[in-house]
DNA sequence: ACCTATTTATAAGC
DNA sequence: TGCTTATAAATAGGT
């Protein structure tokens, strides 16, 4: 787009370079930031002209933020790569003192999510890291609710099977009730004579609601277990 | 540039966002490349779509390398505060692993607060972090609206004073004016002849609202100052 | 730094 | 997502 197509190749003209290097620097800033304003993206950009002049832009003026999380995106492939351990004196010292500052980095950011040491930080690098945990924490809001209906579906699951479990020992308990009161009528001639085995039926577990109300197929509880518990979740 | 002009702001219509984030996407890594291509310059590009995804762009040079000089431009400081070196190779290894081990845990918790990586941690975990976070949080959101507080405080200052200089500019005009009516009456003997300067008493510091309409003494404009600063910020 | 002919990018619509 | 077209933007080459 100009007055003439260009190959996309190096420019030689040393002077065309560099006039060509600004303008299209500034384009691209500019279009870095409105693809991050119009489709609320997260954007770095990093450039270093062949003079090793820097110049950056990125979403919200925190550039950290979106190294850290390009670096933790699949980070997994990493661990993999980051076998390369130095050999040299100097590859040792050089890769000393980039994890320091890496180390360094992660706790500067790890006390600014614990809301310490925030005395230096701009407005604007506030509001960014305002807006990141609040992210954060509802993601981990939602992850906790999911953890916890899991873990009711679990609990409701084995109470049911408890549950089962007591009905059938109860009738078998009546039966062997009855088969022992028929014995004893045929042994003792006394037909009305009972043996007291009730308290086995008085709510076997008393904390979890089940016993004497329960009332076979009537899913009940999934109100009380529900509602109760998850109610103060909801903030 | 297309079939109507675009505001810079974020486009609310999710389809069109989305299929703008695309097109826009696609040319901005393309431009990236040209800059780099054109102009010999080494690019860094990186863009998180909303829901999260990654695309990125680099030189050939590879996009570690690129981050890496970014995170060292400027920063030979650093190279002073590792004092503690180890000296022996087996001390290396030794704190290589230990400072590894000790990234890996930094990044671990990083992830976390960020809301990623939550599908192993446990009910009280995440509880536990929540509460981390919210206090956190909280922390930030004080210190923000400190700042934004002291932000408020100097700029009602600077106004107060730019304000009284304007008034006695203001009177310092008047007199001036006087005086100069005086004069030219007395030289031409003509008493209700005035020269023309009021033009300098319109609106002397156009963009500030001050001048014409001020009113000493009132304290009007604390109003326009804060509430039409803070509304953006309350999200 | 500014100008303008031209090339590119892209918004809207399908 | 991919294609088309009218239009907005970017920018090459010149001053």
């Amino acid at each position: 787009m100009g007055r003439s197509k260009v190959q996309l190749k190096r420019i030689e003209n040393k002077i065309n370079r560099q006039v060509t290097f600004s303008k299209r620097r500034t384009g691209l800033l500019k279009k870095a930031n409105e693809l991050s304003v119009l489709c609320d993206a997260e954007v770095a950009l990093i450039i270093f002209s062949h003079n090793g002049k820097l110049f950056e832009y990125s979403t919200d003026s925190c550039m950290e933020q979106i190294l850290e999380r390009h670096e933790r995106y699949g980070y997994a492939e990493k661990q993999l790569v980051g076998n390369d351990t130095p050999d040299t004196q100097e590859n040792w010292t050089i890769e000393y003192t980039r994890l320091k500052a890496k180390i360094d980095l992660l706790q500067r950011n790890h006390r600014h999510y614990m809301g310490e040491d925030l005395a230096t930080m701009s407005l604007k690098e506030l509001q960014c890291l305002e807006q990141q945990l609040d992210t954060g924490l509802k993601n981990i809001r939602s992850r906790r609710t999911q953890v916890m209906y899991e873990a009711i579906s679990e609990l409701q699951k084995k109470e049911k099977g408890i549950q089962e479990q007591n009905n059938m020992l109860s009738k078998e308990i009546k039966e062997k009730e009855k088969a022992v009161a028929q014995e004893a009528a045929a042994q003792w001639e006394q037909p009305n004579y009972r043996v007291n085995t009730s308290f086995i039926l008085q709510d076997p577990l008393p904390g979890l609601n089940v016993g004497g109300n329960y009332r076979e197929g009537e899913q009940e509880l999934g109100r009380n277990g529900l509602d109760l518990t998850l109610e103060p979740l909801y903030y």
